[in-house]
Order: structure tokens, then sequence, then C-alpha cells
DNA sequence: CTTGGCACTCGGGGGTTGTGAGTGCTAGCG
DNA sequence: CGCTAGCACTCACAACCCCCGAGTGCCAAG
């Protein structure tokens, strides 16, 4: 019961200084919020909950800001994910829809979240990794160049260029691309280690040395590390706090220049179903201590393949945002489907 | 005589401007450089200067601040290219070389140049249109689905997905693949649209739907307005300006995010041979009427195929700048030719 | 446990003032 | 005729002060 009224207390907190983004006091708190008590109940609670370290002030004779650990509890116990209006669920539909290619979905994708949410947003291209072979072609594009066209069945196309020691003709070219494609067509991509390796071995010696590059080449693309590449946009919503916040942009986008960074923030997304927040200093990368990561996981068909989300300053709005995120994740996922 | 002393004071304003970014007084500059007069005599000059709108006061009793115009009297008159020590040449040289990929090509440029110049990067990857055509596969994913791939001489590669109206065969499509080969590899292709329009004629009717579709598809890949992709790095740069100028980032972060200004800015470069530069307001994009866009085309052999450059504040250090976009773009046209 | 009352704190807005950099003008000098 | 020294003038900006009011914590009473 008490209890309770702290919680109320602390999402009224969370939810004025959201929309506000100005310290919020005892009295504009059961003004806005028809609490039922009187102020000075109201700042006895606030006395409690900043001694619990879910909230505090900026300094004397300031309202209260949540900490942290204040928007970790709104986001675990108080709020749920907002659902979209039919109207947005619609509109997130129809730009989708008319993706022609995996680079067009990743680009729209990563525009509509910025736009939805009004934050920067991420997007990572479907994982090579998680993926099958659909396809892999070899073309000759010299004597001794062949380019390797990786093709996946997310729609993801990789390629590389590979130079050969010596020159290489078409017939054997034409050989080792038709059992190239039948040893791994199909396959998941992870296991695709194991049977190159099995693969070289049956392959006729005196073509060692070309099998060899391409079989590298090959592994090389599927390799993790490699696989991995993200798209990035609306960095100007940044902008729109910068100036009335101390939340430093320079040191934010600096760390979203680095591709290993997002890769971070995007990797550790953990649950399937759900959305996952990280909330300030949870958050693992430096310059970000004062943003909150919100991401998802999409896939296609049962698998996850890759995520997307958004970065924002803590005080964002955590039901829409999540909401948000949560839909595009799931649209991304059908529209791979269908693919 | 006296108006080469002019020309000297407003060199003197650019240089000071630039690395203090404050307001230039008579007294200071004599301090700084020897300009062998006095004070006032520098004063009569500045009014001078003023007349004729090369600089400004931002309020009075304030120095002096270089207008576009006075920006564009020292880059036309006063200022050469700054040519690069052979340190940097070799760091350029270094890191563009260790580049497996075009798509590594580009993004290793504009980080190499955002780090030179500590400014926001643009590179353009080579227009298709530009380029020869030196492979087409047509690769079929279903029954209904074709993926054409399109490698042009510059080491483009440019992908896309075709849905047939009906079923098609391996052996039609190997057809259809062997002709268009032939009648495309090695052409230019901005010729392609006419070879195309003799190649549907020479085709036999009865593989009509398909041959139009994949036709198509391929048009639309060589078209100017499709072909183009810019890759922007550097972004943290100008939250340095940021706080302290009037340059006020938001609205130059939401240009950069608009593909079409970007290829603007960089399509407009005229000069074959050296340096674009605009500066403020000669700068047709709306966001960036404070900033200063220095271009250079980059070229394989002697054709010019695509344009990089930076974006930074109208404050900025021309002659280094110049330099090191002109030194990029040429390592980049030496990379390209090694393909 | 809640509430009204009350003293206390302190950030921020608004007005005032002083300072100093920088200017334009004018009269004199080479 | 151009350069220079001197001087009065202008203003942005920082420092300062003061006051206001929002917001707090505490206490005693309901």
């Amino acid at each position: 019961m008490l209890e309770d009224r702290r919680l109320a207390v602390l999402r009224a907190i969370v939810e004025d200084y959201v929309s506000t983004h100005e310290p919020v006091g005892s009295k504009a708190l059961v003004e806005r919020h028809s609490l039922g008590v009187s102020p000075a109940t109201i700042r006895n609670d606030m006395a409690a909950l900043e001694d619990e370290g879910y909230i505090a002030q900026p300094h004397t004779s300031a309202g209260r800001v949540p900490t942290d650990l204040g928007y970790r509890l709104f986001v675990d116990r108080l709020s749920g994910v907002k659902p979209l209006s039919p109207a947005e669920r619609r509109a997130i539909h129809e730009f989708l829809e008319k993706a022609v290619d995996l680079d067009d979905v990743m680009v729209r994708t990563v525009r509509l979240l910025a736009q939805m949410t009004r934050q920067v947003a991420l997007v990572q291209y479907p994982s090579l990794t998680q993926s099958t072979v659909r396809h892999i072609e070899l073309i000759r594009l010299s004597a001794t160049r062949i380019m390797m066209v990786l093709i996946a069945d997310t729609g993801r196309v990789e390629q590389r260029v590979i130079e050969c020691a010596g020159p290489v003709d078409e017939s054997t070219l034409a050989d080792l691309r038709a059992r190239l494609l039948t040893a791994v067509a199909g396959k998941p991509s992870n296991l695709v280690p194991e049977i190159l390796a099995s693969f070289v071995e049956s392959m006729p010696p005196d073509a060692a040395p070309l099998v060899s590059s391409v079989v590298a080449t090959l592994l090389d693309a599927v390799t993790e590390r490699m696989d991995e590449r993200v798209v990035l946009g609306g960095t100007a919503h940044l902008a729109r706090y910068g100036e009335a916040f101390p939340l430093a942009i320079q040191p934010v986008l600096e760390a979203l220049e680095e591709q290993v960074v997002l890769l971070r923030l995007l990797g550790e997304a953990t649950m399937a179903g759900g959305v996952t927040v990280r909330i300030g200093h949870e958050n693992p990368v430096e310059g970000l201590e004062s943003t909150s990561v919100i991401t998802a996981r999409y896939g296609r068909g049962s698998k996850t393949v890759a995520s997307l989300g958004v970065v924002g300053p803590t005080h964002m709005d955590y039901p829409g945002t999540m909401g948000a995120v949560h839909a595009v994740a799931q649209y991304v996922s059908r529209i791979l489907d269908e693919q």
C-alpha cells in the first residue's frame, strides 16, 4: 500500500521528467497526477526514494530527477511496452513494403526507426553466420583474378576479390564452382567451415592453389568477426538535446562512429522475444554513460539473425520507444520471411 | 603597393581568425605579423576592407572577422594548396594500401580524410555511369527469382533481385546470360542503354518477358539517379565547434543525412585537375550556409569517376584542407588504377 | 500515517557597474 | 600623400549584488 504509492510517485516523476526535462517537485506532482495525498506526504516518499537511490536532486531546492536505477525500476516494474496505434502500424508496413532489396530494407528501417523514435537508430545487417548459403558464384575477372559472390537466404550478398597465384581457365573454374555449390548450397553457414575441410580433401590435388585460396576467402567471409555491418541514422536528433543538456554529444558521436562499439551495443541484446533496455551506466561503452540503448532482435522464421535499436538520452520515453523498436523488429522479421 | 598591404592584412586576419577563432583587432595584428606599420594604419586598411565587404565586425568595439567574400579572396589569391609532408604522404599510402576491396577503399578513405582534416568527410562511390561494364552475372535464386550482379571496372558491384512473371529454366537463363555478356562486356555503361535497345530486338521473341524485365533492371541500375552512393564520416568533429559557435550543428547534421544533399555537394565540383572550394553562402544547400565544402574529383586513368571532400566551418584552414583533399583524391585514383 | 505550517536553502533572473579591447577621427609629421 | 600618435567614444562581457520563488526538511498536531 505504502510501497505502492511510492512506486506511483516514482512513475509520476519519471513521466513528468521525461516530458518536461525539468526536475520535478512535490507540488507539481500532486497537481499533475491525482495521487490523493498532499505535497508533504509526497515529500516523505521522495526522501525515501532518494535514500534508496532511485531519484536525486541536482541541487538543494530543486526538484528530483530519476537516477539510472530509478529508470531501471520504472522500466522493469512500472511501464509496459506501449503498443502502436493501427495507423502507425500501417505506416511502418507501407514504408518497409516498398523496399526492393536487402540494402533498401536496412536503409528504410533505420530511417523509419529514427523518425518514429526521434532518436539515433541502429540496424544490423542479418548476420551471415546465422544464415544459410543460398548461392555461391565465382566470376572470372581476368586470368588471375576471381570474384566470389556469396548470397545468403536472408538476401545478404557479400563479394570478395581473389587474387590467384597463376592463371585460371574457365573450365577449371566452372568445375570448382559446381562442386562448391553442391557442397555448401542450402547449408547453414556456421557449418561451412567443417564442410569446406572435407571439401578440400575431395578435390583433385592439381587444383590445390586455386581451391585453397577460394576456400580461404569463403571462410573469411563467413567468419564471425568479418560478417557484421551496421547502418546508422538520425544522428541529427542528438543535437536536439546537445544544447540543453550536459549530454555532451561529441563523445556520443565519436562512439557511434566506431563499428566495434555499435556491434557491442547491438550484440549484447539477449532476450529473444522482447526488447532489451540498457540504461546509462549499465551501458558497457565509454562515451555512452548518459544514454540509454534499446534493442530488439529480429529474425527469419524462428531464428534471430541480428539486432536493431535506438540510442537516446536516459530521459527518454521508454514505453513508446520500446514499442516502436519492438514493432519495427517484428516487421523487419516479416519482410525477411517473405524473401 | 598600398593594395598589396591591404591584401596582406586580409591574409593576416584570415590566418589569425582561423587559428584563434576570435575577432582580430588592429593591435594584435601588428604584434603577431611583422607588417612594419602601426596599428592606426592597419585600421585604415581594415576600414577599407570592410567597405569592400571582405571583413566585418560582429559588433562595435570588436575586432574584424572575414566574410565569405573575404575567404573567397583569400582562397583565390592569397593562399596556395599546402603540400603534405612526406611523412603524411607515406601515412596515406600505407593506410589505403591495406584496403582489400572497393568498399574497404571507400571506408578507409573517408576515415582518413576525416582524421587528417579533423572535419566531416564525404566520399562518393565511383559512378557507374562513368565506368565500363566488366561483367554481368545472372543467378537463379528460385524458379521465378533471378539475381543480377553487375561488376564495373572500378570494382563496384551492384546487385538487384528480379521477380519474373513465370518460371525460368536454367538453360534459358544461361543463354540470356551469354548473349547479354557479349553485348555489354567492356562497354562504357553510359552506352549501355543504346546497346540494350538493339539487344532486345535481336533476342528471340519467345523469351520476351524475361528479357524485358532483366533489361529493365539493368537499365535501372546504370541510370544516373540510382547509381550514386556516398559514405560519410567524422561527424563527431562537428561537435567540436557546435558549442563555441553559432554554427548550429543540428541543421548541418540534418543536411548531411540526406543522400540527395550529399550528391549535390559532391556533384557540382567542377574543375577536373584541382580542388573546388565552396564557401558559406556559395553553397547551394540549405542548412550549410555557414559551412565550407572542399571537394576534388578522383578518377581511374584519365577519367574522373567521382568526387570526395570535406565539410567544415567557414573558418577552416583552407590551404591545409585543400592539400589533404587533393592528396587523398590522388591516392584514391592511384589505387583504382591498380585494380 | 498524513497534513499544514514554517524556516531554510540556493539557483537563476535582472539590474548595475567597471573594465578593456577596439574603433574612428583628426591633427601633425616625413 | 601616406603614416602615425593621440584621444574620445562605444560596447560586449564579466563581476557583483540582490531578490524572488520553488522546493526542501522538519515538527507538531490531527
